[in-house]
DNA sequence: GTTGGCAGATTTGAATGCAAAATGCAGGTA
DNA sequence: TACCTGCATTTTGCATTCAAATCTGCCAAC
């Protein structure tokens, strides 16, 4: 019960900014304050550095990862990539049940959106997409999905929306919705394709990658692949 | 400069089938053949566990993930998902040099293909793939892809070719060298696509998912997401 | 003959200990 | 003053140790 629960609170931590991007990640304190010795601490930090969340400097310590405006690039090409591929086998394997609580968090998200209010406005949102990938009934898919947005969530769920890009994703979720009424695959696929490729020049634009003092080499690392791995430095928040 | 080599090392025991599917992973003799003490060997099980190679069972030990027909399905479907955003990307950002590289490797495939060479032609093949990656220029991308494609691999480039399927499959390369040369994003992810769908076809019809003799529960774990966490067993190979 | 249960051995999960590397600082030198 | 050098301290990485859980084999009871 230790070790995955470790990983979990190591990776609240990490995603609600409460060790900052870049900050050093103490193990002595954080074992303390887990009430764990260094062994199982060490073994979720592996794990997260894998994950791309920490940052291993051999010999140096371990970071928490810092986002550059490439970072985000990436992840959300990445992410839009998963969602197309989720739209396209949603609509192949979506229930009834799925889709119609689908159009409740649509309808519930559309009045949110009638009222300005952003934070609920994102909630729902976020339970669409979430809805859309679990349709997708492919769980290596649901767990990519889960990696590459965990790193992305508070860019993508914070970022403030001027009204006019804000109607614009209205309209596009209704063309969502649309199409996995019609359970037309391609369709749905394009959709949100673009839907994310908007979100993602409107949150590089709102300025999430602007603060990029590029740190100095930190060493690599960051297990599958190359996630973090080219070594990036920056970014303040997240 | 032991732990990545660890978890190199193991990964490769892994994918070799040196420690078949499904097989218990000594911690002991592990140890004793890399030369090193438990504690790096567990951090590497546990990287290797959130990558789905391998399965945690809670104080009964690991072993080695299995691949039911299923997880091959939903590996290949988001190896689709990834190769069509790849092609899409690369489009916009391929140099004219790793086109030509691909160009060289399409053509030694084709003739490898003429004499029915079906190792060589899959190692070309393989590289093709992997430049589309490259050319994308997405370190998450890439990082993802090698994480999945890892455990498709024996499946994806050891599995027989019937001779008309072979032939489907060298025209859709032609469909995909021509789709790059044109710098044609939409046309080559949409390739890409097909092409993957029909080797999975083909790798599931070729029997890589027959022998699925359900085991009973084993633990789930297995982080990042859900990959191989639904607890599935079975496969003796891949 | 089979089943249930108990004691010993094995194995796992986590804590502690120890050597090597890195960091910080004081003092000396140009 | 700025910079380099050497030492003490801290931190890291791995090995070892220890407690708890699981597995094995044996015996008794049905």
């Amino acid at each position: 019960m230790l070790h995955e629960e470790v990983v979990g609170r190591l990776r609240t931590i990490l995603l609600d900014g409460e060790i900052p991007p870049g900050g050093r990640i103490p193990e002595r304190e954080l074992c303390a304050k887990l009430a764990i010795s260094r062994t199982p601490l060490r073994e979720a930090l592996k794990v997260l550095a894998a994950e791309g969340l920490v940052l291993l400097l051999p010999n140096r310590g371990s970071r928490a990862a810092k986002l550059t405006g490439k970072d985000l690039q990436d992840l959300f090409e990445v992410c839009q990539g998963l969602e197309a591929l989720a739209g396209d086998l949603a609509c192949e394997r979506i229930t009834d049940a799925e889709f119609a609580a689908i159009r409740t968090f649509h309808d519930e998200m559309v009045d949110h959106y009638r009222r300005g209010e952003l934070a609920p406005y994102y909630r729902c949102n976020r339970h669409i997409h979430e809805a859309i990938i679990n349709a997708a009934r492919n769980p290596v898919l649901t767990g990519l999905y889960e990696s590459v947005t965990a790193r992305i969530r508070r860019a993508r769920y914070v970022t403030p929306m001027p009204p006019p890009n804000w109607a614009v994703a209205v309209q596009e979720h209704e063309a969502i919705l649309n199409a996995l009424l019609r359970r037309d695959g391609t369709a749905l696929s394009h959709i949100l394709r673009t839907h994310l490729r908007h979100k993602k020049e409107e949150v590089i634009r709102a300025g999430f990658a602007e603060i990029e003092q590029q740190r100095p080499m930190e060493g690599r690392h960051g297990l599958f692949g190359g996630s973090v791995q080219a070594g990036y430095g920056s970014r303040a928040d997240i």
